[in-house]
DNA sequence: GCACTTTACTGACATCATGTCAATCATTCA
DNA sequence: TGAATGATTGACATGATGTCAGTAAAGTGC
């Protein structure tokens, strides 16, 4: 028996829509300036010219504020990755453009890829279906699908060995990825220091963990 | 002008250095239960029979607490991968089982393995020299030797390709290793959800990511 | 326009953890 | 023994969190 809402009824939707965004980009603000940890709930309430107390019926808590942020990530992420693959014709290539575009997204998005490095390192005791932490991960397995879209198109053209579990290689890659990104991020400082410059090392990141992917030689495509 | 310390300042000493050790006992044991956020000094102190204050007179605050449970589980680690190392002959083989006790550590340390993915993925503004996070960071290299020693054993006997970086190597090893093992461990969960076991999961992650290091057919030793 | 309802928003409060310090307790040493 | 040194603590100030009753504002029906 639902009506159909009425026209102010949309429009004040809307409006709390926006407000709602609008206290995630100062919550993004203040995070990046602050870090997570030091971020107080104050410093995002005042960022966004709104009473601390207002910042609580949008957001249960910090954590809630966070995932948000990591959902904005994960969009643009999967937008980054989704057009570098798109930008190449063989599904091995797709996958090699997939790994720089991540590089690429975490060196233009450091706030974002410290949301994400934040959010793997959390192991959570239950996720509720509903929960905000749920919906960080179907849009993590939205980025996934876009590897798992090339990794089949290469085994399709031949140019990546035949896979049974797209999946499983797909997280493996990401897993990879993230690491060597993460290590070049946080301990750039430390790789000066051991005589390795962080593009360097990325670079040899994406050579030396593609091998895996290769076909024998000789198989059929 | 430094006179020979006397029989009971070195007992003393070696108290304190029991109190202390006995603090991050107390330490570990809270962030395991409840997890390094939700961990109060409080606890900590409680759980050592002591006051809280004490706890603030050997730990400046609770991030210090947590650098030193990291620099143990570096310790600990360091041993299990040259344990690991030194029961192959073969420089490829050391490399497989320094990957495959990266794994078991982390399933029988869990929580030594959490407090390390905090440090990954925490960003330091300046670390500085003496400080214990500087201790952590080097300890972090005593266990990176271990790999760099075994890359070395197989470009000797031929199993692993000559490397001029090893260093390099070493590192981009451990950030895929670490980053399999962080995704197989948090999402445990969501990997049976897709079908997957966490160990089938880390099994591929080795297979997978060794390929790299294969030497070229033909290549002498 | 006016009453009335629903929704957005806030100030003030209770709670709780942190980090500090002066004061106390225990021990070594002369 | 009594001074001195070091270990330990209770009590405090500070500051952040999360809640809630209450006010302001906007929408609705007349």
């Amino acid at each position: 028996m639902s009506r159909k809402p009425s026209r102010s009824r949309l429009r004040r939707d809307d409006e709390k829509e926006r407000r709602r965004e609008a206290l995630i980009d100062a919550a993004e603000a203040v995070f990046a300036r602050h870090g997570f940890e030091a971020a107080k709930m104050e410093d995002v309430a005042r960022r966004a010219r709104v009473s601390r107390a207002l910042v609580y019926v949008y957001f249960k808590n910090k954590a809630e504020l966070q995932f948000a942020v990591c959902r904005r990530a994960l969009r643009v992420l999967r937008e980054r990755l989704s057009a570098a693959a798109d930008g190449e014709k063989r599904g091995y290539d797709k996958i090699v453009a997939i790994g720089r575009a991540y590089m690429a997204f975490a060196s233009e998005f450091p706030l974002y890829f410290a949301a994400l490095s934040r959010f793997e390192a959390h192991q959570p005791d239950r996720i509720d279906a509903g929960s905000s932490e749920r919906a960080v991960l179907e849009a993590g397995v939205a980025v996934h699908e876009v590897t798992i879209a090339a990794l089949t198109a290469g085994a399709r053209d031949g140019t990546i060995a035949r896979i049974d579990k797209p999946m499983l290689v797909a997280l493996t890659l990401w897993g990879y990825t993230h690491g060597a990104i993460q290590i070049a991020q946080t301990k750039a400082a430390f790789l000066e220091e051991v005589g390795l410059s962080a593009d360097e090392f990325l670079a040899h990141a994406i050579r030396f963990g593609l091998q895996g992917l290769r076909p024998a030689k000789g198989a059929k495509p």
